[in-house]
DNA sequence: CTGATCTCCGAAACCGGTTTCGGCAAGAGG
DNA sequence: CCTCTTGCCGAAACCGGTTTCGGAGATCAG
């Protein structure tokens, strides 16, 4: 039975080439070899490229493994997905991954992962992966207003990194693309559209970009000399259903909107299917700006202006600046932003109708589509 | 610098509870105590059970890595994605890796994964993965009929179960789901409706589980007493756009059928478009039956009939096998398939419509809509 | 009662690295 | 010329486990 297995493993065995093998070559100590490959002081610079040059030569990779029983670092980052989100960012998930094991393997690192159902789950795998040494950090997707993971790790002494800012900096490193300039941008696109009553339908309160998001949002709505009105506003939908109530609702308000912002992509789409219920045509009856960049909005009728996030460099950067943060540099060093780039495909042009054509308009799509 | 990290460390190292603490414990060497915990035979199952309980007590669970440098194994599962693969499977992605990192968390193994963009990146991934012992097998998702990443890992001797069956069956372990099963029942379901016509769009033929589902199709039509018209199949969709277009293709021929059967749910929603522009109703006019049960087939109107797949559970079966796998078992014991369960919401209906009227629908239909 | 066999465990080597300690030789200073 | 640094490297311990080897004590056959 094992013995398959045995066979497979020495195998490997005399393929790998090991630190004696190196230093014997060299005529070198394993202390020497191993110093000189991590660039210890007191080694010369001749023998720490004659070290260097025939590791590379005789392809000498230092076994991980072995290295972490030792320092206690596996060179493995870990990132923890929780099912219990809803699936918003399910679309981007292939992305995310592959930046991140890009920027961990750019570096020799791994990518390991757990998945949790629960919030309470999430914290068990967290101190199963902390305690077994399967990770020297995590990656935090989705960075909370109240986020559980990072009191755990922040009290655990773990490294980590958002994807996302927080609210309490203290220890965070993170990388985030600006959301709020997205939205202020947009608002000022469609303000030189003419637009001058815009709505804005925010994602899930829970996360921290849904505050910077309608900051953005107003903002820029106060600079372009516009009065956002309460009643055009919404929060909370990170789905195309909740984005077509909001808009269903927004619309049928007294003097609804002429152009609608969305943090959230799927919203942006709940808002189109409303719009179609009510006979208004995007793009010209309701203008519509948006945030993400999913894979549906370039082929929606017509397809959907928005900010797109790339989610593979973020996920690169992510694991390259969680890497900095276990090598000990401080967390105040390791935080990036980015801007989102703006993607326009024709959801958003010049409003055509009145006040109260548009009511007119809605008063009577309305009435053919009540469920 | 350092000093953050080592201090991180070392906490981690006061918590943890090593060999030597149990054997200290106990009076016994760590020799024996490695023993108990490994089932070898020249324990004693007094002292055996003693030390499991000891080390239950104190909370001690052996270091993977400390095990793997002897062992060679590391206790983690490989998994390599493909970027370059349509995303007809990134739906499922999430649910997927929380099955395999369930069934591998059950055992108390762990999922590391990779990207890779391209087939020869794929190989290298691979290689590195192998050489630098970062995981002990692999789960290889969505088994083609030539795949290299099968000779390359049956070459290298290195343990491995492919989601999907084999061609080339010698040294492969697998699991699938019986996608000719659901094909012949969908096609027994339509024919119960009554239909006569019942056409076939196919998923990609480089994977394996395509002409199983055609031959699945074409045995049923058979056993059904229908003659299987090659004007009414296709192949190759697996996408939306693909099946819209396949889909209108088929219609427009001269005896159109009513009813189509598909291999893959994103196909169908193409076939459900097509039926939109030739104003054909679903369900009534035209029937589907698809196969994976992606989310978006409930959302659809009428929901979409479908053989869904159970992704979590497969990852999990997927990582139970696999471990095993790597303990030694032979392959030819580690084979499983199960039945896709079928979600029958409304897309399949008795056919409403004469061969004649339907060509008529579709004719007016299709002039309408020429792009 | 003795010798052979079997059970069960301890001692020590080992896996592939890292890190501490100490010492040799060359260079600096007096 | 002699001492004191300093630079550079080897020897050996160590990390947390696994595995080989051998031997003490119990059991058994003769």
């Amino acid at each position: 039975m094992t013995v398959q297995i045995k066979s497979t493993v020495d195998q490997n065995r005399q393929m790998r080439v090991t630190i004696s093998d190196v230093s014997d070559a060299l005529g070198l100590t394993k202390s020497t070899v191993s110093r000189a490959m991590n660039d210890y002081p007191d080694i010369s610079e001749g023998t720490r490229l004659k070290v260097r040059r025939m590791a590379e030569k005789m392809g000498y990779h230092p076994l991980s493994h072995a290295q972490a029983i030792r320092t206690g670092l596996t060179k493995s980052l870990g990132l923890i997905i929780q099912m219990a989100d809803h699936d918003a960012h399910r679309p981007f998930l292939a992305e995310f991954l592959a930046g991140l094991s890009q920027g961990a393997s750019a570096e020799g690192w791994t990518l390991t992962i757990a998945a949790s159902d629960s919030a309470s789950a999430t914290e068990t795998v967290f101190n199963d992966m902390i305690r077994n040494r399967k990770a020297d950090g995590f990656i935090l997707p989705r960075a909370m207003v109240v986020d559980p993971r990072v009191s755990l790790l922040r009290n655990a002494g773990v490294p980590f990194v958002l994807f996302g800012r927080c609210p309490d900096q203290t220890g965070c490193a993170w990388f985030d693309v600006l959301g709020e300039d997205a939205m202020a941008d947009a608002v000022v696109h469609l303000a030189k559209l003419g637009h001058e009553r815009i709505g804005f339908i925010n994602g899930g309160m829970q996360y921290t970009y849904a505050p910077l998001r309608r900051d953005g949002y107003l903002k820029a709505m106060q600079a372009a000399g516009l009065t956002p009105a309460v009643a055009h506003m919404r929060e909370g939908a990170v789905t195309e259903k909740m984005g077509a109530a909001y808009a269903r609702d927004i619309l049928r308000r007294p003097h609804p909107p002429t152009a609608i912002v969305c943090a959230v992509d799927k919203a942006a789409l709940g808002v189109y299917s409303a719009a179609a219920e009510f006979g208004l045509k995007i793009g010209s009856d309701l203008s519509v700006i948006s945030y993400d960049g999913i894979p549906e909005g370039a082929h929606a009728t017509p397809p959907l202006s928005t900010y797109a996030v790339d989610y593979t460099a973020s996920g690169q950067r992510l694991s390259a600046l969680l890497i900095r943060r276990i090598k000990g540099e401080a967390p105040e060093a390791l935080r990036e932003t980015v801007r989102a780039t703006f993607l326009d495909r024709g959801s958003a042009g010049p409003p055509r109708l009145t006040s109260d054509e548009l009511m007119r308009k809605i008063a009577a799509g309305g009435q053919g589509k009540t469920i």
